[in-house]
DNA sequence: ATGCTAAGTTGACAGCGTACACATCGGTCG
DNA sequence: CGACCGATGTGTACGCTGTCAACTTAGCAT
């Protein structure tokens, strides 16, 4: 495991490399800078030459998940018959969401768990990959007439948020644990449920009183 | 803020609050052992007589912050007119929930944020405080027939699932930072579509290919 | 060959969680 | 009343962490 050249060659990727096998399986706080050092046979202080500090690290190795959660959505989606109805696309990508983050919570975690309201660099680099296959089922959807152009505005947010949320909370809420049987079909359930309401007449069963943020 | 006597006498409680206080603008990660047993004029050791560890003492402040949730959702939602229609009660729910993240996003990650795959002991105390809500007013929609009562069983998924991701996602996502009303008009949105998708015909819109889980 | 610069090193400091042994109090029993 | 004892708080110590500062090395360009 140690190098003969002083100079390591490609440490910054060796790191993120690292921080990818270390946070699959215990999520975002155990990436450790020293120890990821330690494990390449480097000094610890070798990394603050490719990384500004901690965060910088996680966010490189978020940002290898991101594209690596896309790429499996993707194969998810054509998997699951052709994405010939644009309904069984959202669908499918809700549910590829969902399974990559079932299959890996620690790297999900890394990608999109952090909540805390840190200032961490409003918009780094555009929009996350996963969303963009969001986006663009969206934009199928709406080019098939399926959901009114008026609606297709903002649409991102109920099926992100369900998605998300579910992803969540099956990981950390009362579901965990759960045989993934029954974790998928609450899943299929969830999907569905906003599929149908972004695409019912509008307000048909609920009704929008006037109800203030706090 | 030195005490006199040797023993504090009422230093869980006071944990706890130290404990409220720091996470409320830092969230989970702003509680240290060692910090708040300064603040309190306590060695640090002090601390491990009345919590196991660091994160005994986290689930305790979560525990509080549960019932504050819980009474804050349950305020709103007397306050945006009366339950009268279930449909109302279930969005105010939602929406409850919502505005208490927003309000309080330190809290609310140390409640709900945790995404990591410890095993963090899978139901201890029952359901937290906000859930029994929603449980509630689910219960009221579907006594009231307007949720079929074959599809009351899981229903709550759907429901936490996009109240919880818009919540996150608003704090972490794109969403961050963007004025208050614009959020909330796309909260609104979400849980709108959820309640309509809930009530909504069965199936109506979407079809339900048999996709597996990855 | 001679520098310049990028890349790694050693050393240090402060802060953290927490294990272990000790001190001190309040209440209870002989 | 005094001795005891369990609950509570203290002191010390270890290993871990992130990160700053100053130094060393390697490789590239002049």
């Amino acid at each position: 495991m140690a190098r003969e050249t002083y100079h390591h060659g490609d440490l910054r990727n060796a790191l993120i490399r690292a921080g990818l096998e270390v946070t699959r399986s215990g999520g975002p706080d155990a990436l450790a800078i020293r120890d990821v050092a330690r494990r390449l046979g480097v000094s610890p202080n070798a990394a603050y030459r490719h990384f500004a500090d901690r965060d910088a690290l996680l966010a490189a190795v978020a940002a290898r998940i991101h594209a690596d959660m896309a790429e499996r959505m993707h194969a998810f989606e054509v998997d699951g018959l052709g994405a010939a109805d644009p309904r069984h696309r959202l669908r499918a990508v809700g549910l590829g969401y969902i399974a990559f983050a079932l299959d890996e919570p620690g790297w999900f975690a890394v990608a999109f768990g952090r909540i805390d309201n840190g200032p961490r660099s409003a918009d780094e680099g555009g929009m996350a990959p996963p969303l963009i296959l969001l986006v663009e089922a969206l934009d199928a959807l709406a080019d098939a007439g399926l959901l009114a152009s008026e609606a297709r505005a903002g649409a991102e947010w109920p099926c992100w948020s369900a998605v998300h949320g579910f992803a969540s909370l099956a990981l950390t809420g009362p579901l965990r644990g759960a045989p993934r049987a029954a974790v998928w079909e609450h899943a299929e359930r969830t999907v569905d449920t906003v599929i149908d309401g972004l695409l019912a007449p509008e307000g048909a069963a609920s009704v929008s009183p006037d109800v203030h943020a706090g």
